[in-house]
DNA sequence: CCACCGATTGACAGCGCTGACATTTACTCT
DNA sequence: AGAGTAAATGTCAGCGCTGTCAATCGGTGG
């Protein structure tokens, strides 16, 4: 076979770095592959002949004969500013297991989303998958990794599949704090935006909001509660609506930035200074929430956090190989409340 | 070898569609990497047997024994808002050639980058890589490509390389269509926000944007010109900075969309009507730019085609494997201006 | 000193495919 | 019809590693 050409070239083989140890290559994979059971001594013979010859073994070669891929798939659709921050952070995890992330764009509108995932799956061998919203719900891709017996950990699902693991965050109590905090400064008539129906998110952050004002005895007039899409464009209308409302809400309660920084520009056309007549706050901590004025009191995602708890999730379930622990693992981030300019007590407050 | 775990399974091979149709594996061979030189009959039976079988070929053996990877890289460090829509450009074309894109962040910081780079171009065989800013000027990086042989396309360096191929905008020509936009309001005096001096864009900006202030007879006042590093925080400084100079400028040309937000944001807080008082430009199409209010005039980067043209170049590369042809391809694409409510005539002009 | 046992190490086949080369087939031309 | 040629297909080894299982090593207890 021809060596002339081709990514490969003449690169050091495990044969070379076996010879140059004394050793046989078989032991040479066991050290690679850090297996126990090589004498210390063996070990660091061996560890010093890779360096020196600066050998790197061939993952092509690894895969096809170990019937592995050192492959973990990150599926996404529609993706939102947070991706490349979750897949850095994925990576970074998947580095330090030896593993490589391959991103896989799917389009949850076709048909063939199925098949899409079949053969991804079957050609990459991928060892494990991570699906992140709204594609961690989607039943065509859950069912399809299922029977290829694929590993698959959900980002924040809806409902959370029983025999695969997720990462949630929890949001609830978040928006309670969030809410917490527009009460304490005086907000008795608040107003919220809700996200997109399918994402989890959407109704924990109601949730939490609504906890709050009955724990405190306020109403939560449905006219303020306006549903979006966790859009800019549909926040616009949503807050436009809202601000109609009489007697006008002192507080706008928005599901995420976007929506939030649309409420700060409908606020602001209709005249009124913000925040001294009208709080705002978001969820995310996106780009926008610092990029606007005032900047947005909102909830920060640990998105890098989230992202390396999933992979590691992948990691560590390759060595017991016959699914999950039981129960399987869902674990549960906290999030942390940032406290930015878009909160003021209320005029009436601010008049007492 | 055990074939109980793992994520092969019994998959079907080669051999079973080479029964199942009639010929030899060979045959088969050659018919999934469309070489000619298969009879159409041939051919037909074939792609039958392999659609019966649902068989998809594996990577990892189809790498081993041809040298390839089937693997192409995305490299990027700290990337902006536009890396997810890049990558998904890129993914999308590398698909339609049976390619796959793993993506590597890399720290540009980083003592050990060369050797980061080469272990990951020698572990996965990569078939090439596409570099994006500040990467694509990253002499370690690109000298560890070189001297491995692996194609590189660098996206919008600040020098291209001689032998290597970089996809490029027309930033000059986009800054001129849109100072004239300012100029043709009748703008006179025009400040302007540099961005990352490491960033081809930055100069190529500003040579746009003096070409047709020189061309109206206009001057460029150097304490109008600022400094920034296309960051928010940079942008909010350098525009009050711009603000404060006497006479007070009537626009403001920011070379990307998150310093001009900053802009608006300063004109805003120094109680400047937007855009009567002050009209601001940016750069991008970045989401900010319909996030806040007045929405940006800016120029929209066609993020997705220079994805895909980046990897259309890996791919056209591959047949002819004895380097780049020449000249090497430089692809230069066109930018489109995106006219929002950010642009108004100046006081003057309006007085008069 | 020897049988014996677990810890190490090695020999070897083979993962699923493709490159090089051999062979067969299908035609053309004389 | 037979030679000659190009197209079509097949044979076989081997890509660089790991699984299986056998062999060897080192120390133990009798």
């Amino acid at each position: 076979m021809s060596k002339a050409a081709g990514p490969g070239r003449q690169s050091t083989t495990i044969e070379m770095v076996a010879d140059r140890a004394g050793v046989s290559s078989k032991t040479v994979s066991r050290v690679i592959n850090n297996e126990r059971s090589v004498r210390a001594e063996t070990r660091t013979r061996v560890l010093e002949a890779i360096k020196q010859l600066d050998y790197q073994p061939s993952l092509n070669a690894r895969g096809l004969a170990g019937d592995r891929s050192f492959l973990v798939g990150l599926f996404y659709d529609k993706p939102g500013d947070y991706l490349s921050e979750f897949q850095t952070g994925a990576v970074q995890r998947c580095r330090e297991a030896g593993l490589h992330l391959m991103v896989e764009p799917l389009e949850t509108a076709s048909a063939d989303i199925a098949r899409d995932v079949s053969a991804l799956i079957r050609q990459l061998r991928l060892e494990g998958v991570i699906l992140v919203p709204p594609l961690s719900d989607n039943a065509d891709v859950r069912d399809t990794l299922a029977v290829a017996g694929i590993p698959a950990v959900h980002i924040a699902p809806m409902h959370a599949p029983a025999d695969s693991p997720s990462v949630d965050t929890d949001d609830r109590t978040a928006a309670r704090k969030l809410t917490a905090q527009l009460v304490g400064h005086g907000h008795r008539r608040i107003a919220f935006m809700l996200g997109r129906p399918d994402h989890r998110a959407t109704e924990q952050r109601y949730l939490g909001f609504t906890d709050v004002m009955h724990a405190h005895g306020l109403a939560v007039d449905r006219q303020l509660v306006r549903a979006g899409n966790f859009e800019f464009s549909d926040g616009l209308e949503c807050a436009r609506s809202i601000l109609e409302a009489l007697p006008r809400p002192t507080a706008i309660f928005a599901s995420n930035d976007d929506m939030a920084a649309a409420a700060v520009c409908v606020g602001r056309q209709m005249g009124l200074a913000l925040p001294e007549q009208l709080s705002i706050v978001g969820f995310d901590d996106a780009p926008v929430a610092t990029m606007i004025w005032p900047q947005l009191s909102t909830v920060r995602q640990p998105v890098r956090a989230i992202a390396r708890i999933a992979a590691d999730l992948i990691i560590e379930h390759r060595p017991h190989q016959h699914g999950w622990p039981r129960p399987v693992p869902r674990p549960r981030l906290d999030l942390e409340l940032v406290l930015r300019g878009s909160i003021a007590p209320p005029p009436a407050a601010r008049a007492a």
